[in-house]
RNA sequence: GGAUCGGUAGUUCAGUUGGUUAGAAUGCCGCCCUGUCACGGCGGAGGUCGCGGGUUCGAGUCCCGUCCGGUCCGCCA
């Protein structure tokens, strides 16, 4: 037997006991002739006494930082406790000590405040996940893991594993492709998710299902984006949208209170993708902070039923004349905000990535008055007007963006994301969800001059909708007004879960009458053979008694990081990759001998060696 | 595919207008220390300034290229 305790239970009560502990040394503090170390393991740190007595001991082994111990000693109460860990009242005085193992200088420390940079960490990840705040990460992602298990399981859904190696379809995300050496020039695709093999489930009765599992995506990343990730993947026969919503706000709920230990007793608020995008310009809006969009010029058909209070409002100022769009937000508090700043936010929305032209403000003065970028274009009674569309009231700054509508409410939403940082208004401990509901079916891909999915292509579009889809024809005569055509108002029978600004899950009732996805995949410009050759499996299972049926994933890593309180998933991922996709640890991906590439039939036409 | 920031001691970083021998902290090594827990004190070792080219009397510093890493845009049904 190594040990008889871990190096984090050991307590005054247990002063007098002889122990065996086995662990990592975290450090060596000599006196003379005492030495303390620290012992780590998983559960804790002990803190170990080797005094006068046993001090040859030391001099003839040295011990060194991450060399694993194993020591025999007793239990002992300190002369000087450490209240700050859980071990701090006791000592283990030891009497004998065998090194199972030594370890090289690590070459950053393991420590919670590392000195090591992000690069090396990663290289060096066996011991970076000897850190406390690494481990922290991956004990909340086996709790969220656990919690979700159990509310599932509690609520009847059965986890059943799908395959990895299944077939490439060039819809939606780029596949990571798998060469077959049984099947020479025929390649696999990893899945990007269970998605038909959950609808298949279905057919076959499992009628509710879930997996957490891998998915693989081959698209550049992000601080929140990996090409393998977890989702907890959902699904249910016999629902309407309204059940599902229970359902998984029931699920999140849960792991809220197991996880954080946070009561989420509100209903989670809904919003539809329409008014996501007119209140906050974005279809994941963060409902920590208020800081509405205010809507002063905006093309109708975009929201056709929707007034501009401003609408009509000739200026004369160019800027906002001219524009297709122009919007603002009432920043609280700012009116007193000096040229400096205001032309360092300008800036800040003229770079490249928000590519803004410029930035309009009126400073809302305290004493009732108005002082703006265009006072020469304005007359005080119109700052005034558009100053209180916006909700602003003395005191606070209105910053407003004139542009093409597209670009321009993605901008305000990024203006409105900043100004809430820099107020303070997201905070890392408050947890707001959000449902957005009644996505648009479809999106025109300019390049392609086509509709896409905008979901996926199994989605069911609303009831009210289906007839509209059936009677038209996608066909597009005139790119420029894609809007106009009816398939731009069908709207899709899907659904997003937001939690503060970030989208941590989504789904749809499924198509599951062969007709209408037929109907869907020739809206999307499949031919009947194309689609039969791709889909023609889940067709065929429509011909066999497919129940209605729908779900949702979560995205269980970005859930984690949320929950965590981190924006980067990688620190909730045990081996995680960098940003061009490698293992920096494994140095993967790798060639491979000319001996493989050979039995898999392949031939390298083109890469840098 | 694009934008942007970074690469200097094992590590994290500083390094002025281009100017003598490139610094700090930490880690590492040695000596001292009987109650530390971020121990402390003294001493020491440790550098191809990512790589290649250019400008210059002179380059860590300026220019061009390239590689690596971070963040973002495009992309991610």
């Amino acid at each position: 037997m190594y040990r008889t305790h871990t190096c984090g239970e050991l307590r005054l009560s247990d002063a007098g006991k002889e122990v065996t502990l086995a662990g990592w040394v975290q450090t060596v503090r000599k006196f003379g002739a005492i030495t303390f170390i620290d012992l780590r393991d998983r559960y804790g740190i002990t803190q170990l006494l080797i005094d006068e007595a046993f001090n040859s001991l030391l001099e003839e082994n040295p011990v060194g930082r991450e060399f694993v111990l194993q020591v025999h000693g007793v239990v002992s109460e300190r002369s000087n406790k450490n209240p700050q860990i859980p071990t701090g009242d006791i000592e283990v005085a030891v009497q004998r000590f065998t090194i199972l193992n030594k370890s090289a200088t690590p070459p950053f420390t393991i420590q919670d405040d590392t000195d090591g940079g992000e690069d090396l960490r990663m290289k060096y990840r066996y011991l970076d996940l000897r850190r406390n705040a690494v481990k922290k990460n991956l004990e909340l992602r086996y709790a969220v893991n656990r919690a979700a298990r159990n509310y599932l399981h509690d609520h009847g859904f059965m986890d059943i594993e799908t395959p990895f190696l299944i077939k490439s379809t060039p819809e939606g995300a780029r596949d990571f492709v798998v060469p077959s050496r049984m099947n020479n020039g025929e390649f696999y695709a990893l899945p990007q998710s269970p998605q038909t093999f959950k609808q298949l489930l279905m057919v076959s009765g499992y009628d509710r299902y879930y997996q957490i599992t891998r998915c693989f995506r081959d698209e550049d990343l992000r601080a929140d984006r990996q090409p393998e990730f977890t989702q907890i993947d959902c699904e249910m026969c016999f629902v309407e949208q309204e059940d599902i919503l229970q359902m998984f706000e029931g699920l999140v709920k849960h792991i809220f209170k197991a996880v954080k230990g946070i009561d989420y007793t509100d209903a989670i608020e809904r919003m539809t993708w329409e008014d996501a995008m007119w209140h906050y310009g974005n279809d994941k809006p963060d409902t920590r902070f208020d800081m509405k969009v205010a809507n002063m010029k905006f093309p109708g058909h975009v929201f056709p039923g929707k007034k501009s209070p401003l609408a009509a409002l000739h200026s004369g100022f160019r800027v906002f004349d001219e524009a297709e769009t122009v919007v603002a937000i009432a920043v609280s508090g700012c009116s007193e905000y000096s040229r400096k700043q205001t032309d360092e936010l300008t800036d800040w929305v003229k770079r490249p990535q928000i590519g803004m032209q410029g930035l309009a403000f009126i400073k809302c003065n305290a004493d009732g008055s108005f002082k703006s970028s265009f006072d020469k274009f304005f007359p005080e009674e119109k700052l005034s007007e558009t100053a209180l569309a916006t909700g602003a009231v003395p005191g606070d700054l209105v910053l407003i963006l004139a542009g093409a509508e597209e670009r321009t409410r993605k901008a305000i939403s990024e203006l409105r994301l900043e100004m809430g940082r820099r107020l303070g208004l997201r905070k890392a401990d408050e947890f707001k969800l959000l449902w957005v509901l009644d996505f648009p079916l479809f999106e025109y891909a300019p390049d392609e001059n086509r509709w896409v999915a905008r979901h996926h292509p199994f989605t069911s579009p609303k009831p009210a909708d289906i007839p509209v889809m059936i009677a038209h024809s996608p066909e597009i005569a005139d790119a420029g007004k894609y809007l106009e055509h009816p398939y731009a108002g069908i709207r899709a029978n899907a659904y997003d879960m937001v939690l503060n600004g970030n989208e941590i899950g989504g789904g749809s009732i499924r198509i599951y009458q062969r007709p209408l996805q037929e109907k869907m995949f020739a809206a999307l410009g499949m031919s009947p053979e194309e689609a039969n050759h791709k889909f023609g499996f889940l067709l065929g299972a429509f011909e066999y008694g497919a129940p209605p049926h729908g779900g949702i994933a979560f995205g269980f890593d970005r859930l984690c990081a949320l929950l965590g309180g981190s924006e980067s998933i990688r620190d909730f991922i045990a081996f995680p990759k960098n940003n061009s996709g490698r293992d920096v640890m494994l140095d993967a991906p790798a060639t491979i001998d000319p001996q493989q590439l050979e039995e898999l039939g392949l031939t390298i036409t083109d890469f840098k060696a």
